[in-house]
DNA sequence: TTGTAGGCGTTATCAA
DNA sequence: TTGATAACGCCTACAA
């Protein structure tokens, strides 16, 4: 049977809430009293009932701020299904959820939403613009009370509970170590990245290359474009490398934009070429069911919703901090066998 | 503000106690007072708050018995981590697991664990043994009130509550497909089966064929031994067939054994061969560091063991069956840079 | 057929 | 500094 408040009362011969003050450091305590209670509770394995934690903390009102770059961005969709999981439980503690969307990075829209949200709300979730800007505010709402967790994106400084999203380097080093297995370790390659102003775009850079020096030094770079994650850009720019460079063999699509790679690809009839992308989509769904894109890395986004929520509660609820300083997400391996339902 | 049973008995006029006979059919209750009861709960959209039923469940005591063969299969540890996670969800309804591990699959053994379990346990979590007494014994404990769900290893007879394992077709298809890739869908196979007794080793037989069919008709193979997931018998089996057939240039391992296949590879000097395999234990984790192995398809341990036990929580708390008749897990990809941390 | 009251574990408030 | 008590939402035994 599990330990109780009020069982570690009982043994300690004080009231349940004298136990209350010990266990949860609220109010003041003679240091006997709290020597004596700790002992018998630390003794008895005492572990607090989350039921019971749950019922009681209803009598609160607590609301979670998200604030995702997710407009017009499918990516999204999985990781709002997510946050739809978690909220199911936050409604038990009475906790409620307020996301708030943007188009995509735009650092002033971002600020201006954050500042609508402060007042609302008592935690922050928010998809952070990597920018000196943003770091300040999370500093300043976290003084104020409202702690951050950044999900998807991170800032540098180390202002926020923690950071809930993808292994950069880890998903640039999968990309590569595909790209290897598939192409003999021979490929010719040509990155494909989306905005070099974005810290999990780099870390896959230096990951893939990293993977490149250590296990696959037969591979090698020729070129790198950047498509802003827009397929227009992305078509011309990979039309033009493949144009003025022939030799290449294979694309590591590390951002958005891989339908626009992928139009080029076709239109010059270069299909033997070797696509390893980013994330699954609809879009994307489309591209591998093709067979244009071999493989693609993708981060969990459904698990980095729920999960950043979770951690929410945890910290509204029990007072909890999140155990890690980053939740790193799996970096799973989709092709077309484990992706697309056969009829 | 989430609506409460006390909510809906202000607005019918009643008390909580029939609107609880009416929520939860118990007892009877006047035709006209159980149609207004629904109705306001309807208009209100109740939902039952999860801990308030923790909390009053924790008067009555269940436990939930787990039989797995696992004993000196590694296999089953991330499983037993699982279900650790979710006991200790189990714990805040004060219901208690019970695990009981069997060497190999072995039947009399299994029915003999059942028989020693069943006296002391409300729902049974079995990593079922393919096999007609099984299903027997399944339908004789429903019977009784003891509600059954099979954990990776299923029975035909659809008399359990549900299944929770991996999908062995996708299984065998993802293996095929990441064969296709790596080889240029040129390979000529041979196939390292487990035991044609066990269900889930000829799903992944089918879905690889069906692949190979659909996908790769450039593929074939060769071979086929049974391994009976001895390390010796496949080291032995695999030299044998690799003598026999040098024109073999990859392996599709589908069940355990697969250090013993790679033993052959090694003394005889065949590493050009492309291996895949399953699941991910520590030796696996060695093959796959050494070059051995080139990629392994996982089917969530972990997930497989906290489902079960949630999904067994759920009903005894809750009166909630499953959602699904098959909870079907992921088919994980796992290639060198996606397990292996680099120091 | 229906209502009342007490308890599950935790927390907050008020009184001592 | 401490204890007593009520409340959170749900369930159940007992009373009417």
């Amino acid at each position: 049977m599990a330990v109780t408040i009020k069982e570690i009362a009982e043994k300690s011969g004080v009231s349940r809430g004298t136990v209350d003050r010990v266990l949860n450091h609220r109010g003041s305590v003679n240091p006997d009293t709290e020597k004596l209670v700790k002992e018998v509770a630390e003794e008895l394995g005492y572990r607090p009932n989350r039921a019971g934690k749950a019922l009681a903390a209803r009598k609160k009102k607590y609301n979670i701020g998200i604030i995702l770059c997710s407009e017009g961005n499918e990516f999204f969709d999985e990781m709002l299904k997510g946050i739809d999981r978690a909220q199911q439980e936050a409604a038990d503690y009475a906790i409620t959820v307020t996301v708030r969307t943007i188009k995509g990075f735009n650092l002033e829209r971002q600020l201006q939403v954050i500042d609508e949200l402060e007042p609302e709300i008592n935690f922050l979730i928010l998809n952070a613009i990597h920018d000196r800007r943003i770091e300040d505010r999370i500093h300043e709402l976290t003084k104020k009370g409202i702690p951050v967790i950044t999900i998807n994106s991170d800032v540098e400084k180390d202002e926020r509970l923690c950071h809930v999203g993808s292994d950069g380097i880890k998903s640039g080093e999968t990309a590569a170590g595909m790209m290897g297995l598939l192409t003999g370790g021979s490929a010719k390659v040509l990155l494909a990245a989306g905005n070099k102003q974005v810290l999990g775009h780099n870390q896959r850079i230096w990951g893939f290359c990293s993977c490149l020096r250590k296990r696959y030094p037969g591979m090698q770079i020729l070129s790198t474009i950047e498509t802003e994650d827009d397929d227009e850009l992305a078509y011309e720019r990979t039309k033009a490398v493949l144009t003025d460079k022939p030799e290449v063999t294979a694309i590591y699509v590390l951002a958005g934009a891989a339908s626009g790679v992928c139009r080029a690809i076709k239109e010059l009839g270069r299909q033997d070429i070797t696509v390893i992308a980013c994330d699954y989509t609809p879009a994307m769904e489309a591209l591998i069911r093709e067979g244009l894109v071999k493989a693609t890395i993708c981060q969990q986004p459904f698990t980095q919703g729920k999960t950043s929520v979770e951690l929410a509660v945890q910290y509204l609820v029990n007072d909890t901090l999140p155990a890690k300083k980053i939740y790193a997400m799996k970096n799973e391996i989709r092709i077309y066998e484990n992706t697309i339902d056969w009829v």
